[in-house]
DNA sequence: CCGGCAATAGTCAATCATAACTAATTATAA
DNA sequence: TTATAATTAGTTATGATTGACTATTGCCGG
């Protein structure tokens, strides 16, 4: 009978959890995730689309179709209150699990090894540089003007962001030094 | 002409860098994987063939199947001077561009004005549970009898677990607060 | 006033990823 | 000794994901 849909797709919660404030259109939604979420989410347009549309089958949302002029026609997105009680669901899940992200420049860090010192120190330079970049870009999108909780996820992220500068700035440097004491003979 | 391969895949860079270390067959590579890097990578074994075998194509490794006794047979991957160059290139990609790791938590985090504040501050107090105990093991699992490059990507991970213990615990705290103090009248 | 670029809105063919499967071999214990 | 489970080894059918595409409207400069 194929077991049901306990999985927790935090990308389902997403979906959901913006239909909680308003329904919307697909555009609409996708383009609210482009602007804002590309550091919480990588979900892409056309997943999204077939998400809503599957959470449309199991009942949490209703989607009608609406003809603006005679552009092409808009879905409509609405949760329904099953979806109110998945949405809940969903959320209680995602706080109570921890989750494991994936540091894929760990996977570079474990062979570091097979490059001569002072190179890798050079690109894990330019890594912290670009790293600085993306920090501050990131900060000036911070406005102060949030619900508590998305203030609470950025600051989240913020600080990831400043342990990895931090780690950076000293595995750089000590992988430099330790360079010098050779070159300085 | 659909430009080629210039997409930084983490996973044909971990797969390398087993390879370099010595040549060998499909399932050792994956069961190394399974036991080793389950903080490394989510890569599955079918995935892992499917790279493998695209990587021969390309030629940065050659494949030869060997028979021992009448046992299903086994496919040998070695790696070629190509795939060694690869390799490098690889890593060296790697190790200038930081990651943005996805936290599917935040998701969760961004919500969770939509549940009362003493229920949320029970999940996070789970969470936190939760991610001490895997903690815990992580750093059972932890030697100090690794390359250089491991011990750094271990240490790497081990201080965002820490970071995130540290901040989970000032978060339910504060929640907790704030809702006694309601709760004193 | 018209040519082209950006924005709006969604679909679909092609690729990617993997759970589930096959199949032999070797403990394990009954 | 003989089922039964666990390990070894890889393949495939299926479902998930998305890059590329269609199409209309609005806008801006020349």
């Amino acid at each position: 009978m194929k077991g049901g849909n306990d999985v927790i797709d935090e990308r389902s919660l997403l979906l959901l959890g913006i239909l909680m404030a308003q329904s919307a259109h697909g555009y609409q939604i996708n383009d609210f995730i482009e602007k804002n979420l590309l550091y919480v989410t990588e979900i892409k347009k056309a997943t999204a689309y077939v998400l809503l549309d599957r959470m449309a089958l199991s009942g949490f949302v209703t989607v009608h179709t609406e003809q603006a002029g005679n552009r092409p026609p808009r879905k409509v997105y609405s949760i329904t209150p099953e979806g109110i009680e998945q949405f809940q669901s969903l959320l209680r899940q995602n706080l109570e699990h921890p989750d494991s992200p994936i540091y894929k420049g760990d996977v570079g860090l474990m062979f570091l090894d097979h490059l001569p010192k002072d190179e890798v120190a050079h690109h894990l330079q330019q890594r912290l540089q670009r790293l600085q970049e993306q920090m501050n870009l990131f900060q000036k999108g911070l406005s102060h003007s949030h619900a508590a909780g998305i203030q609470l996820s950025l600051e989240h992220r913020l600080l990831h962001m400043q342990l990895e500068v931090d780690w950076l700035e000293r595995i750089a440097a000590q992988l430099q030094s330790s360079t010098d004491e050779k070159t300085v003979q």
